[in-house]
DNA sequence: CAGTGAGCGAGCTTCCGCTTGACTT
């Protein structure tokens, strides 16, 4: 018998509770919920006020077993889970299914784990807050009936399998239409004009840009002919002190944004490896909508912060959260023992670590001084000025340690400290220059600048921002990939030695690394849901809904009041919509063939998107012809001319040994076939478009030439067994497994005994691991 | 492994938020 329970959801909180409570004390963790919404019969029941079918599911019946038996053996039982909407929930429904009693059951919060948190909260207890678990219920319950709803619906309009929900399905939606507005982005250019200019010694040369971008050639050339004539003169020098004040300790999102940019890490790595370090210790809970830390935090920072770099860098500052949607159950994301400036681990490991260190020092420092200079150059023979600006830091604070990253690609310029110079002072210039410069598209989001969004939005939380991004990218909606870049010319102008030279180079430009991209299925589901849930699909949703779950929680609103109302409509607008709606395939008029003056469409098929030329007529017995779209293009953009070349394939390219060779494009890219086996084609070597007799013929023999060389031995013995020669080399193949041999020996002289020794030796070699 | 797109019908898919392992390569 144990005098008190304490349960929380995280098994390495408890851990650390059970060090601060000593010995009349067991903690137990419930791993998060432990009961949820039925999958079958929709789990709500609809004809009796939106009832709940609550159920434990098969992989916590082990731990609510081990919860009950340990309820059974203890006095008190102090339910700790997080202080949200979802913890009390979790109290709630521990409550229920442990089937506790009100006068030795007690609900405590904490959202720091420090001894004097806990201790506080056992002074403090309270019931449970049967509002805000109501609250929680409204919540579950319209996510269940949009999801489960909307889904179905796109089951029948548009493809089986399919999702749809108030979180994910704005997100795809967010990406498609960035994407739309990148397609839509016609860039302009103008010219930038930037000088080299100095006072008396050339080596104290400084650069200053003119005041205005010219919007031709013409004119930039006219202004630099001004110049050619020109004196320069300094019309004005301003001093402006300025600072810098450090970003506030990590929080979900803004981890994974730094770690994406600093570390280039993806979403859901930065949260696997946040999740190890939390687990050994290393670093407080890592999904939080937290900027705070608590005040031994704070202090050790401080403590710190004095004795590596001295008094003047410690500014102990407490940050404010920003976002609306913030519960701020926990503390923000920092070290536990901030004096350890690394840890054991992997290298992941050390720098997600490190990274997390030096952003928790950073915020507890000084702001950083500034001091910045413009210089105004008069150009007499021109309205036009040249503005020099110079930027000289006075005392670094913060950046000693920490400096946070942006999104934007558009590297700012450093600018440096200026040479002194004076008003009135006559400057001459080595070289002018003129460059055209494209305006740029809006950017495609990254993994985690649409968590950053999404967050902005309020729209998902901590514990979803990961898997909301990996579930869009599994459905297919979008997809991260590179894209290189396209070519461009850009033409400049160089004013030197008295003359003007006009230069023109290639400029890359929109190339993209590991962006989100939305795929052909994503664009049609969004254009779906868009037209007839315009509602759902708002951006402002969310945020409406969550005032009235706030009213429900503060008792000022019924939770089935609330979701009877929104039930209504929306059921009625799901109804409408199957009703109403076509079978959505993202069709596309892309023009006439100008062969037979049929139609030209691209839409999706059963198999993905495609063109077919000629509608699909049910009376008329000529059948469209098909062809599939390549990897990389879109429905979306496609264009005649493209679509017009897939039909070109396959393509009879010739005959050889009687038989015809055809190329073509299938499931595992271009290939050649003849008599009726396939030949791949060798990736960025060869194209099905253009691909030659010739060509074709060796590849054919090559493939049989290695198909002669696969088999180096075989045993009459023992038939199953075989010596194969395979594309990392050769290996034994036995019993359908296969079994590398060591480099150093021979495969031809392997005898069957040796064959067994190493079989026998690689499967005690995966035992060990195992 | 390597096309295809007809038609029938049974049975399945699906949400968001809390939490960790259990899996394979």
């Amino acid at each position: 018998m144990i005098e008190n329970l304490v349960i929380v959801e995280s098994p390495a909180k408890a851990k650390t509770i059970e060090k601060f409570l000593g010995k009349k004390f067991a903690v137990r963790s419930s791993m998060g919920h432990i009961r949820d919404l039925a999958k079958k019969n929709f789990g709500i029941d609809l004809n009796n006020n939106f009832e709940p079918q609550y159920i434990v599911p098969d992989d916590k019946k082990k731990i609510v077993a081990e919860l009950k038996k340990s309820v059974k053996d203890s006095g008190i039982v102090w339910l700790a889970s997080d202080e949200d909407r979802e913890g009390e929930a979790i109290a709630w429904h521990l409550y229920e299914v442990l089937k506790l009693k009100p006068d030795n059951t007690r609900r405590i919060v904490f959202h720091e784990i420090t001894k004097e948190a806990i201790l506080n909260s056992i002074n403090n207890y309270r019931g449970i807050d049967r509002n805000l678990v109501n609250a929680q219920q409204a919540r579950r319950v319209l996510d269940r009936i949009v999801g489960f709803e909307l889904s179905p619906v796109l089951w029948k309009k548009v493809k089986p399998s399919l999702s749809a929900g108030r979180v994910q399905s704005v997100a795809v939606r967010l990406v498609v239409e960035r994407e739309r507005e990148i397609i839509n982005f016609t860039p302009s250019s103008a010219f930038r004009v930037t000088g080299n200019f100095h006072a008396g010694k050339e080596e104290n040369s400084f650069k200053a840009d003119a005041s205005t971008r010219f919007s031709t050639k013409e004119k930039a050339e006219k202004f630099l002919d001004q110049c050619l004539n020109s004196e320069f003169t300094v019309k004005d020098i301003t001093t402006k002190p300025s600072k810098k004040s450090p970003a506030p300790p990590f929080t979900t999102s803004t981890l994974q944004q730094e770690a994406s940019r600093k570390l280039g890490f993806s979403v859901s790595q930065t949260m696997t490896i946040a999740q190890r370090l939390y687990e050994a210790g290393k670093i407080t809970y890592m999904r939080t909508d937290s900027v705070n830390l608590s005040t031994t935090a704070m202090n050790s920072a401080k403590k710190i912060i004095d004795a590596e770099y001295g008094e003047k860098y410690v500014n102990p500052r407490n940050f404010t959260t920003k976002s609306k949607s913030a519960q701020e159950a926990h503390e923000a994301i920092r070290p536990t023992y901030i004096e350890n400036k690394t840890i054991q681990g992997n290298n992941t490991e050390k720098k997600l670590y490190e990274l997390i260190r030096k952003r928790t020092l950073a915020s507890q420092m000084s702001d950083a001084r500034l001091e910045k200079t413009t210089v105004t150059i008069d150009v007499s023979e021109s309205k036009e000025n040249f503005i020099a600006t110079g930027e000289i830091l006075i005392f670094d604070g913060f950046l000693k340690v920490y400096i946070e990253s942006t999104d934007d690609e558009q590297e700012e310029e450093t600018k440096g400290l200026l040479p002194p110079v004076k008003k009135e002072d006559n400057l001459t210039y080595s070289s002018i220059n003129a460059v055209q410069r494209y305006t740029s598209s809006p950017p495609r989001y990254t993994e985690a600048s649409l968590v950053k969004k999404l967050e902005e939005l309020g729209i998902g939380r901590p514990s979803t921002y990961a898997p909301t991004i990996s579930t869009i990218q599994n459905r297919g909606y979008v997809i991260k990939e590179d894209r290189p870049g396209k070519e461009r010319k850009i033409i400049s102008l160089l004013l030197e030695n008295r003359s003007i030279k006009e230069q023109t180079r290639n400029e890359t430009y929109g190339s993209e690394k590991a962006k989100l991209f939305p795929d052909n299925i994503g664009m049609i589901v969004n254009d779906f849901l868009v037209e007839y849930f315009d509602n759902i699909l708002d951006y402002n949703f969310t945020a409406s809904i969550e005032k009235e779950f706030d009213d429900i929680a503060s008792g000022k609103l019924n939770w089935t009041d609330m979701i009877g109302k929104f039930y209504k409509p929306f059921h009625n607008q799901v109804e409408e919509t199957l009703e109403v709606s076509d079978y959505s395939k993202g069709e596309r008029m892309l023009g006439k063939d100008p062969d037979s003056g049929k139609p030209v469409i691209a839409r999706m098929g059963r198999y993905g998107p495609i063109v077919q030329i000629g509608e699909n007529d049910p009376e008329s017995n000529e059948k469209p012809k098909y062809a599939g779209l390549l990897k990389g293009q879109q429905l979306e953009t496609i264009t005649l001319e493209e679509a017009m070349n897939l039909f070109r394939l396959p393509r009879k390219i010739g005959t050889y040994e009687g038989k015809d060779m055809v190329a073509a494009i299938g499931r595992f890219g271009p290939y050649v076939r003849h008599d009726s086996k396939f030949y791949s084609m060798a990736k960025d070597i060869d194209d099905p478009f253009t691909i030659t007799a010739e060509r074709a013929v060796e590849l054919i023999e090559s493939k049989r030439e290695r198909e002669r060389n696969r088999i180096i031995k075989t045993f009459d013995e023992e038939p199953g067994l075989q010596v194969l020669n395979g594309r990392w080399g050769p290996y034994i193949s036995f019993n359908n497994k296969n079994y590398r041999i060591p480099r150093k020996t021979d495969p031809k002289n392997l005898t069957l005994e040796q064959c067994h020794e190493i079989i026998n030796e690689s499967s005690t070699k995966k035992k060990k691991k195992s």
